[in-house]
RNA sequence: CGGGGUGUGGCGCAGUCCGGUAGCGCGCCUGCUUUGGGAGCAGGAGGUCCCGGGUUCGAAUCCCGGCGCCCCGACCA
């Protein structure tokens, strides 16, 4: 019975054990539309956690949430040339409205600088209308082939920042600051370690001068790109006129960004610390930090506990600990544990007659070590102190793991060797052409994630390709990817 | 779109070869006994067997045609 309770394990099928986890946990389920997915409480509360702390970063950066609608007249995508070769074949197309044919369709937004620009170009008259910063939370449909789970699906949640600047110094700025906020949040809410660098060409945003992204390794080894931030110079200025007069009296047209984290975020959790017994939730976005599971035998037990469960809640609510007592009857102490423990809930406190008489609590973590016995008394402060050593740890866990499947300064038959092996990340030179580029992709399926940025690059500078031989323009790191 | 698999109570499956009107496990409901790592017993609810044709006295089962979903590949946050 035991062995059909269990998850497949990640060694075993790792796709399987994410398609299981997702359903044992109660994040999300197929909707009857092919492609796209319902996003249940469980995992909608791990988003909302996400949405709340990005949100207060990026107005604490100066930016203001607005909203634009879904649909965007198809002329407008057309404007951008690269844009719209870029997009085009995954839009969805509104023909009729309200019983008739429309005059112009309407494409339903696989993102939204088209309109966007479109307004500012009637906003924006001024250097002192400038900058421009805006964000939206909003969905997106982008006709996706195949389709999994959080990682990629017809519609999906997102923010996407877009902001308009006077100089191209500023927007630069920009574009790299609010890499570096998606930086932050994956390393200090979502304990998840990226590498942050320039996308090349071939895997820039359409429309965009340049884009610099964050790449995150799954436990499978394979690359995640979990947020992008693009620098869009004027080319979407031009297609869509957003001009303003200068100090100078001068007329310039402005300079964009545009930068994006999505419901990915949610797959990239689970596959980051998720283990055989289910997720693992790092403390700051989990829905419930602190689960307790009171335990008695009669009537009278049963009231002793759950006063003391009671007074355990207030105590930690009213120190803003996320906490929830597990009160329901007919449903035996152990198979609580496990059910949370599926669910990811980084500590959980048991609570019977033994520990009401004793003054303690036995405390379980969702990660390392065993269970431990707490005394009442400063129990708040033991279990921040829990919580934030628990962060602290499947940081470095998963940086540590990232660091031991990277290899640096690769030859090509090392590269070969170590992508058809376990595969990571492969830091080698890159001659910067796009069919060498694409070459080691045909032959490999690996992909340049990102030019990485100074920190993340090798101490010794390689000098040639690894793949062709030639001088070497860039460090790049290569990966197979989702 | 190519390859593979699969559609039978909420979930996982058996039954299909060899037609006879549907069963098992889990879950769910009620009651009693239980409760410190996935409870036991008793009773009970729940199914157009993916859809449409055909063959047959009779189809989950055989024949024809559709469709859905999952996995693997080519594109992508």
């Amino acid at each position: 019975m035991a062995e059909t309770r269990a998850l497949t394990t990640r060694a075993a099928d790792f796709s399987a054990w994410y398609n299981e986890l997702i359903a044992r946990a109660q994040l999300a389920d197929y909707s009857p539309v092919r492609g796209c997915m319902v996003i249940r409480p469980n995992g909608y509360a791990i988003w909302e956690e996400m949405q709340r702390a990005l949100d207060q970063m990026f107005k604490d950066t100066g930016h203001q949430n607005a909203y634009f609608p879904l649909f965007i007249p198809q002329s407008f995508l057309s404007r951008e040339a690269e844009h719209v070769e870029g997009f085009a074949p995954e839009t969805a197309v509104v023909t009729h409205g309200g019983g008739k044919e429309l005059e112009e369709p309407l494409v339903v937004r696989p993102t939204s600088e088209t309109i966007i620009y479109a307004m500012y170009a009637k906003w924006i008259q001024s250097y002192r209308d400038l900058p421009l910063l805006i964000n939206q939370w909003a969905n997106v449909v982008r006709w996706e082939m195949r389709t999994r789970l959080f990682l990629r699906t017809t519609e999906f949640l997102w923010q996407e920042g877009h902001t308009a600047h006077a100089t191209e110094a500023e927007a630069e700025e920009e574009t790299r600051k609010m890499l570096g906020v998606y930086r932050t949040f994956m390393e200090e809410w979502m304990a998840m370690p990226v590498v942050t660098g320039r996308k090349t060409d071939s895997e820039r945003f359409a429309g965009a001068l340049r884009t610099y992204s964050c790449e995150a390794m799954m436990q499978d080894n394979k690359a995640l790109q979990a947020g992008t931030s693009h620098n869009l110079g004027q080319n979407f200025a031009r297609a869509f006129e957003v001009t303003f007069q200068t100090a100078a009296g001068g007329l310039d047209h402005v300079w964009n960004t545009s930068w994006g984290v999505s419901t990915r975020l949610v797959g990239a959790l689970i596959m980051t610390h998720g283990d055989d017994a289910g997720l693992v939730c790092p403390p700051r976005l989990a829905q419930y930090q602190v689960v307790v599971v009171p335990i008695y035998k009669s009537d009278e037990e049963r009231a002793r506990v759950m006063e003391t469960c009671d007074r355990l809640k207030r105590e930690l609510s009213a120190a803003r600990i996320r906490v929830h007592v597990d009160a329901r009857e007919g449903t035996k102490p152990g198979a609580k544990y496990y059910e949370w423990e599926g669910r990811g809930v980084p500590l959980r406190l048991e609570l019977g007659p033994r520990d009401v008489a004793a003054g303690s609590v036995m405390l379980a973590r969702r990660t390392g070590g065993k269970k431990e016995p707490l005394p009442m008394e400063g129990l708040v402060a033991t279990l921040e102190s829990a919580m934030e050593r628990m962060h602290t740890e499947l940081l470095e866990a998963s940086r540590a793991r990232r660091e031991a499947h990277s290899i640096r300064g690769v030859t090509k038959p090392q590269f070969i060797e170590f992508i058809e092996g376990d595969g990571g990340f492969a830091y080698g030179g890159f001659c910067g052409s796009g069919d060498c580029e694409a070459e080691i992709k045909e032959q490999t399926k690996a992909t340049i994630r990102v030019l990485p940025d100074e920190e993340f690059r090798s101490l010794v500078a390689p000098t040639t390709c690894m793949w062709c031989g030639t001088p070497s323009v860039a460090e790049a790191v290569w990966s197979r990817a989702y």
